[in-house]
DNA sequence: ATGAAAGCGCTAACAT
DNA sequence: ATGTTAGCGCTTTCAT
């Protein structure tokens, strides 16, 4: 008895017909008369023949698997970013592979490397790699980046410049002047072009703006970073990342400091969670499924202009989704001061009367 | 200028050895001089050989992929298994294909027929599929299912037998007798066992107890489970996870009911965000990534044992993770009354002076 | 519109 | 220990 799953000779011969045939009966129906194409679906179907997706790839090139890497799917930001991404290549019939590449530059390359030809492209999400390592990934396959701009390799980005503006001049009005900014990771692009919009609007809107970091994007290094915050005595907090954000609520509560009696602070990405921890987070939110989305979807379309004569697109647009503020309850008023006042003038007061202004809210 | 990629031809000619060593020199290294194997290993360094995974794949039929079928990503308790399965199958050299298969066991039932032959075994988290059609499943392709019991497939379960128990004695000892159990989907394994637990308990113990449900596990759905908790006169709520018990915090705060002043809450799964939230959620603590990763070791053993001549266990042993109560700030004792009251005695009391109460806390 | 034939890059008997 | 020889199941020219 021939218990195996049957291929394309074994409907071959039950319809009569030659193994190509079949073969183009499922890849390209439009090449085959009517008649027998429906012939040939039927007898499949009751066969129950499925078409070998390895060995379909093998002779043309082409997997219907894409590849997403992530530096670590630990942080609840990726889970946004996979979902979207995964909805994407779903909804295109393609299979998502997923990785991480533990932060490091290193297990990124040997993913790339061993995945490489058992995918039709990769989403490489916040990469920790070089901009050279990420060119040399670009002249091998199909890569789109998701927060890194690298000349010339398709990227989708998250701006926060509008959002954070809005953070910067939302707290202004609350009569904040001087505003720690806890800072991500070195490499990062949305970091930079952060800090320096929140420098602009420091110069234009008389505010002082301290910064704090490099920092790991977590609850933990948030905590920590509370601390400091304290000490360079500022009046708001605006973090990297919600996680940061979490992690100096959760660090000033344990003080005793009272949000945002005492210190207001706006995060970024309005992840899971931001809306109900304790007080609830003014945050930038990002749209982070639709860049898992656009960002696939963007693959997508590399390959299929993927013909063997039209070139790649030797630069493209990179698609640029925008933040916007989420007002909750983390940040309020600065604490009763006349708004005017110079920052310096109060330095020394303010250290240590934490924890009785705290209960006082 | 040939610029593929190259074959193992491609360095067996320049080795000057048949391509059939080059093969072995990569996957059965052992079964190569120590010399030859060597000389390989630099030429193809050299030429920057890489194996093909797809070539590779068809004529062994090892694709060392797993494919990891959740039913919603969305779900935070997705996000720990995924994490866990990942990580797992990253230390094994293997690659992890995700789908989210939406709730339906139809999708389900297309995800795993379009990848069967693409990947070496299916981990089926918290499937939606009926137990025939998983056992169809497990005759065509290795399969480990979470979250399930379904002889005679094998399976990781996460019994919240014990922490159940401990979370109906918590409550009790701080007073409660009445309890509202808010329930999970309706197909739940780990919900059934949840609830036979606690309805023994309460017996045992002297508590009554009602049940809500069944509910989507969302954070939604708990928002519309609280009010019918309240209706429902009770002090305390115990849910089948934390995103309906986050739903429950949030609706009560909102209503101004103080939690745990006048109703406690006990969530499940411990789940990112339990221990921010506010007030931060007692809860049974399961072990989720763990989980995730034992069922990708398990499957990993069943296709290590897959020999052609050594027969699949017929029947496997399940891997049982036990949960246990991790109490926060949302449970607390039972609103100011005696101890040993009955339930029945106050039922007319108690509506409507929620407000006025939560302001005492 | 369909058939014939040659691989895709690799593995796996079977020889030697 | 290494070479020979068939394929794995499908796609894809090239014929007809």
């Amino acid at each position: 008895m021939s218990e195996r799953t049957p291929t394309i000779h074994d409907v071959a011969a039950r319809c009569g017909v030659n193994a190509s045939t079949v073969s183009r009966a499922f890849s390209r129906p439009e090449r085959v008369s009517p008649a027998t194409r429906d012939r040939i679906h039927a007898i499949a179907a009751e066969m129950g023949y499925r078409p070998n997706a390895i060995a379909r790839a093998l002779p043309s090139g082409r997997t219907r698997t894409l590849g997403l890497l992530v530096p670590d799917i630990t942080n609840p930001f990726f889970l946004d970013l996979i979902r979207g991404a995964e909805r994407a290549a779903a909804a295109a019939g393609y299979t998502l592979v997923l990785a991480d590449t533990e932060e490091t530059s290193q297990q990124e390359t040997t993913v790339v490397e061993r995945l490489t030809g058992a995918v039709d492209g990769f989403v490489l999400a916040s990469s920790r790699a070089s901009d050279q390592r990420l060119r040399e990934v670009h002249a091998k396959t199909r890569v789109v980046v998701v927060n890194r701009r690298v000349r010339p390799l398709p990227g989708v980005l998250i701006d926060s410049a509008l959002g954070t503006r809005q953070a910067a001049e939302h707290l202004a009005s609350l009569g904040h002047r001087r505003i720690a900014y806890l800072a991500g990771p070195r490499a990062s692009w949305s970091d930079a072009r952060r800090w320096r919009t929140l420098q602009a609007l420091a110069r234009h809107r008389d505010l002082e703006v301290v910064r704090i970091g490099p920092l790991a994007p977590t609850v933990e290094a948030g905590k920590a970073a509370a601390d400091s915050a304290v000490l360079d005595d500022v009046t708001a907090v605006v973090t990297f990342n919600d996680l940061l954000a979490i992690g100096v609520l959760r660090r000033l509560r344990d003080r005793g400091i009272d949000v945002p009696g005492q210190i207001s602070v706006v995060g970024c990405d309005d992840i899971f969670g931001a809306d109900f921890c304790h007080p609830s987070l003014t945050t930038l939110a990002a749209p982070i499924e639709s860049a898992g989305r656009s960002a696939v979807d963007l693959l997508l379309g590399l390959l299929g202009y993927d013909g063997p004569d039209r070139p790649r697109p030797d630069d493209t647009e990179d698609v640029v989704l925008p933040t916007s503020l989420t007002i909750r309850e983390s940040t309020g008023p600065a604490p009763g001061r006349a708004r005017g006042r110079s920052p310096r003038q109060r330095a020394a007061t303010d250290r240590g009367t934490a924890k009785a202004v705290g209960a006082s809210r």
